[in-house]
Formats: C-alpha cells, sequence, structure tokens
DNA sequence: AAAGATTGAGCTTTCAATCTTG
DNA sequence: CAAGATTGAAAGCTCAATCTTT
C-alpha cells in the first residue's frame, strides 16, 4: 500500500478492473494511475503550502492574493469583474464574495468600469498596494522553494508544455 | 494582458523587479512566470472540475472520494485514520469532519484499529462501496477526459516524474 | 428577456482549543 | 504529559435564486 493519493477507481477488495464490469470504461493502467495519483496530490498539496505561508504572513489564501496581484498588474490597477474571474480562474459568485472580503479588509474598492455599460471593475486600493508589495517577496521565496528550486530551465519549458496541455480541457464551465 | 492566473509578485503597476526592492528576492523571469501561471490555473482549476463532476453524480467533493477510494483499496477495507490523512493529503482535523459527513450518508463508520492501542479506524460500509463503485466509471471517464486523452504514454510518464520532483516540497506539514 | 452582479443557505475547511487515553 | 482524535467558531466556497439595468 503506497502512501498515496485516492485512484479513481481504486484496486484491491474494492472497485477497479476485476472483470466484473459488463462494459466499463477504461481503467487506468499502472503508468496513467501513477502519474494520477502524483498530480491529485500536488492540486491536492499544493495549495494549501501556499494558503500556510500566505495566511501566516497576510491573513488571506492564493486566491484571494492573486486577485491583488492581478489588479496590481492592470493599467490604472483596475479590472472588471467578468475578467478579474477569468484571470484568477474563479466563478463570479466566488468572487464577489472574494472582493466583499477584501473590501472590508481595505483593500480592494468596487467602481462602475469605464467603457463598458452596467459593468462593475475591482480596484486596487493604495492600501491593497502595500500589503502586496509587504507580502510579496515571502511568497515569492515560498514558490521559489516549492517549485523552482527544483526544476532546471528545460524542466521550467517542459512545465509549460504540459499546463497548455491540460488546462484548455479543464477551464471553467461557470 | 493575457488572460491568467495571478502572478506571486506582479508586474506592471504593481509589485516586481522594478528596482525599487533594496534587497528583494529573486523574482520569476518571464519563463518560470509563464510555468506558474500554468501550474498554479492547473491547481486552482482541476479540483473544481472534479469536484463539478463528482458533486453532479454522487454529491460529493473530490476529497470525500478520495476517503473512499482509498478505504475500497485497503485490506478490510480498513485504515486508520491517521493514515488515512496522509494518504488523502489532508490534516487530522479536515479528515475528522470528513468522515462526520461520510458517516452521516451511511458510506463509512468508525472502528478501534486493530493492533494500535487507542487509535482509531475508518472502514467502508457496503452502502459506501456501492457508492464507489456506481460513481467511478464516470470519474474515472471525466479523468481520461481531463488529462490522459490529452498525454501520449511518454508524456504520462514525464508528468510522474514531475509529481515525483515536485511533491515532497509540498507535502503537508500540519 | 438577457447580461452583469449579488445574495443567502448549506456545506467544507482552517485554526486553535479541548477532550481522552496510556 | 504526549499522542490521537474531536470540537466549535470563523471564514471560504458552491449552488440556485434573485436583483438590476438595458
Amino acid at each position: 500500500m503506497p502512501s498515496s493519493q485516492a485512484a479513481p477507481g481504486a484496486r484491491g477488495a474494492g472497485v477497479g478492473p476485476g472483470g466484473a464490469e459488463p462494459e466499463g470504461p477504461r481503467w487506468l493502467d499502472a503508468a496513467e494511475m501513477e502519474a494520477w495519483l502524483g498530480l491529485l496530490g500536488l492540486v491536492v498539496e499544493l495549495p494549501q503550502a501556499l494558503d500556510r505561508q500566505l495566511r501566516a504572513e497576510a491573513g488571506i489564501g492564493h486566491v484571494y492574493y492573486s486577485v491583488l496581484a492581478v489588479l496590481s498588474a492592470a493599467p490604472q490597477r483596475r479590472v472588471a469583474l467578468q475578467q478579474l474571474a477569468v484571470d484568477t480562474g474563479t466563478s463570479l459568485s466566488r468572487l464577489s464574495h472574494a472582493i466583499d472580503a477584501l473590501e472590508a479588509k481595505g483593500w480592494v474598492a468596487r467602481r462602475p468600469a469605464e467603457g463598458k455599460r452596467r459593468q462593475v471593475a475591482a480596484v486596487l486600493t493604495q492600501e491593497g498596494l502595500a500589503t502586496l508589495q509587504r507580502v510579496a517577496p515571502g511568497h515569492v521565496a515560498e514558490v521559489r522553494r516549492l517549485v523552482f528550486d527544483r526544476l532546471s530551465p528545460d524542466e521550467v519549458r517542459l512545465l509549460t508544455a504540459f499546463t497548455r496541455k491540460l488546462r484548455p480541457s479543464v477551464a471553467s464551465a461557470g
């Protein structure tokens, strides 16, 4: 029993290619299972690691941090909510709640989006920018420690290629 | 402005290698940033995609599914909570709450762990097994659709190697 | 009616505190 | 006291329903 994340259809006493399925799906073979357990472990544990560090230093998780970071990089430090939702990989509802929380901290404000008729934009406040500047160095250091310290430049390119392959299928549907 | 996840230290008007930091961290270069945005997008969106499918079919998220899957693969379909926490990449507290919920559904039961003195184990019930068997095919199909349909056998091996490199640094500390 | 956005309820997760047993 | 486990409160997330403006 390897110390592992859970399988999509676990073997052994449980579910899987035991011959009983009349017209089952194609189960994962050994190599696929190993890759899947690894990937699943990563997507479960990496957010937790990021959140631990950010919560300790800034009191927010990595999704909220992403909101601040995206805003800081935008012209006028202002982004329409629709676009911000896409950029941070979250639903509009989740983003709306997140903006509530960030507004309560005084780090973000809601403003009418210019140009677009009835859209709302989020703007990074001075306090929000100051917080981001305070927290960013520690966060970058953590990202280096967790990921880039372990990868060669070739592997970094390879990682980019992987995420390009996988992300389209995974992108949110709402 | 690429449609992207948030940067660890965003560029432009915000935070980053602008020359103002006296003794800042090593910021991410362009290649690292691209890889990071991709990886971050993946770890944000893949769990959401898994959860959507599983919630629609089973009313649970992928972490709860993992609990059932790990149990189903274990001898006696029984695993001590400590081990189960490691296997599913969750904290003991989170697991305890999760077991509460799965117990309420009748899919899991708590039992004393045999051998170990004061440990508790989770056991998969018949109903839990039946649920897993009902749900697993759809889940495997989704995992194929999201991931393995897009990867060659070589890429699957490469993915395994990647997760081996990255997971140790990321593994939970609490 | 439809797009953009918000809301509220219910569930999940986190963190710190607590309980329990050896 | 320490390991194993649970608890409760606060915060976050999801889903469906709702509000608002065009």
